[in-house]
DNA sequence: GATGAATGAGTCTTCATTCAT
DNA sequence: AATGAATGAAGACTCATTCAT
């Protein structure tokens, strides 16, 4: 246990250092001063700085898939789905912001994750929104005349510009804001902007 | 002239450079080699890594802003608008996959570039979009019960995201691919992806 | 303990590399060899050259202060404390002969301590000198037509002018030439030269 | 002629940068800069950094040699001599401070100058003020128990600290406060400072 | 004479990582 | 488990000097 809670100090340091300063400045004696601890235990921990990075985007990643694959399996009507997946982005934000500010600055196109490892990560969640997105199609809530992959784009574009703008302004965010922008999202998606 | 043109190879060395590496992994000895000159050469055009990142970076804001001024005091309708706005990105990454790469690898929500004379580009490219959109507000184009910056997130995403895609996969851009990418994004931020 | 020894090993290479070589030529890369330590371990202690260097000059200064305020205290009688002053220079030539030179070659006119910084260090010490010259004109030992900064500069330049040629001619000092220069120094500044 | 007057704007340039900045840290980019005139043309007329500040320290060593060749073989009495030799510090300084402050924080006793060569000027001027110095041991005006060396030593020193107190606060020097400064060295030289 | 573009060796400094205690 | 001293590879940047024009 003692243990655990040394790992989660660490992390919750790493998070922060990492959302501050990016990955290329954060330095790992940021990260031990931060947590309190030495150099080296970071390193008894953590073999190296991109394990500790990996550990923290795996953090997303695993949360992130966890949402797409309930949704997938869900029986919840087409458009409740994609509300509850715009809805996970907002949450995040009001949680962890550190964790999806990593996300966006630090992997969603940041060339340190166009690795193969960092592309399989982004294949799997496209796959998943891709799933959602044909059975979207196949229930007759969406259009078939664009390829699904295609709609995932554009629905994930939508909502990463979104979350972006919160974090790079470090904005804060309300409930109002949040339903007021998950409705946004959720209405052009489907609907359209036409006047 | 002859200035020029060293200053330009120096400029393509480093649009490659910076674009297959990153900011942080680019070293100036590569953009050097890469150019076939000297060491000091870069350092004498350009007088510090940054300043050689800001100068080619700047290209594309430049860029960014011209095609955006011309949409808004354009007489064109709407729609017709935002299919320029979107082909200028889709033929920025036929003509200078380099520049755009970098746009959306290094600037677009890179850590590198929250500072506040990054985020002033941001705020000035935001604000010329969201006057298109509230063009589009005016003319009945545009839905008016969502804010126009919202429809500016919601439209610069969807772009961004496909960009991201064809960037990250380093995919080719065929005309017929391009066109029915165009058509996507432009027609599910007008009409919706309802089906 | 331990890390004190490495703390000094390095300073008494420094020591040495910043007599022979002067600031500007010396290398870090000189003092971690001279030492047997490796490159960052200079700079885990001094955090940078000027730091090293830094660290050296206020050693030499700590201790002419400690000197200066010693005399400036004691009771003895004031021809007594010129020549203790006098021996200072002279015993530290023996002792530390890296230390002075530096003094004398690095700091004393040197323009990389033209600082605001390096400048008051210079008062500090004129002041200090100023206030024994006051004393031995109040006691009648000096006399009072000349400005007591006047004879600090004159006396101090005597001393200096002496060590400096030590130090240029790497000369070695030995019991009786110390002796003789020390009178010499005492004599001349009391009495003058005239036959 | 013309060429003649571009090499004294390089020195005169020269001079001030060396002056205000040092050997180590003057570029020859700013010698350049300063003169009104290109790179290029420094090294077509003095061969390197190392021969352009010879060239000025040379100037001093000609002028400084002259004064002393001239006082060695007049026929003035000794404390006339002495006065001429202290009077030519203190004009150097109001005519051309440049000169003697590179002299001062440069020369004098900076590690730079300790090469062979260096050394030579040195004791050049050594021996010229040694003889004189026997002279006025010869003549009865200066006290015979003292070698002459040391005399020189002490009496240069007073000089030099007295000049650098001026040269590193850069303070102006008006008639008045001249002549008690060279009044001060002169009567404490021969008379001593005793009450 | 005059220019300034071009060169590249030389140095400081950073920081991830190791390892003895 | 925990520390932090120790390592050294890596990289940005400087600047004296050269040389084609």
């Amino acid at each position: 246990m003692a243990n655990n809670e040394k790992q989660e100090t660490i992390i919750k340091a790493a998070l922060e250092v990492f959302r501050n300063y990016g990955y290329s400045k954060t330095r790992m004696a940021d990260v031990a001063r931060k947590a309190g601890v030495s150099y080296g235990l970071v390193y008894h921990y953590f073999g190296s700085k991109e394990v500790l990075f990996d550990t923290i985007v795996n953090m997303w990643w695993k949360a992130l898939y966890g949402v797409l694959e309930e949704q997938k399996s869900s029986t919840d009507d087409f458009p409740k789905k994609l509300v509850k997946v715009v809805e996970f982005f907002f949450d995040t934000y009001q949680d962890n912001p550190d964790l999806i500010s990593i996300f966006v600055t630090e992997v969603s196109r940041s060339s340190i994750y166009r690795t193969s490892r960092g592309l399989e990560k982004f294949k799997r969640f496209f796959a998943l929104c891709e799933e959602i997105m044909k059975q979207g199609q196949d229930s007759g809530f969406l259009r078939k005349d664009i390829k699904p992959h295609y709609l995932t784009y554009i629905f994930f574009g939508e909502i990463e510009a979104f979350i972006s703008i919160l974090v790079l302004g470090k904005e804060p965010l309300n409930k109002s804001r949040k339903n007021r922008a998950i409705n946004a999202i959720i209405q052009v998606f489907l609907q359209g902007a036409r006047g």
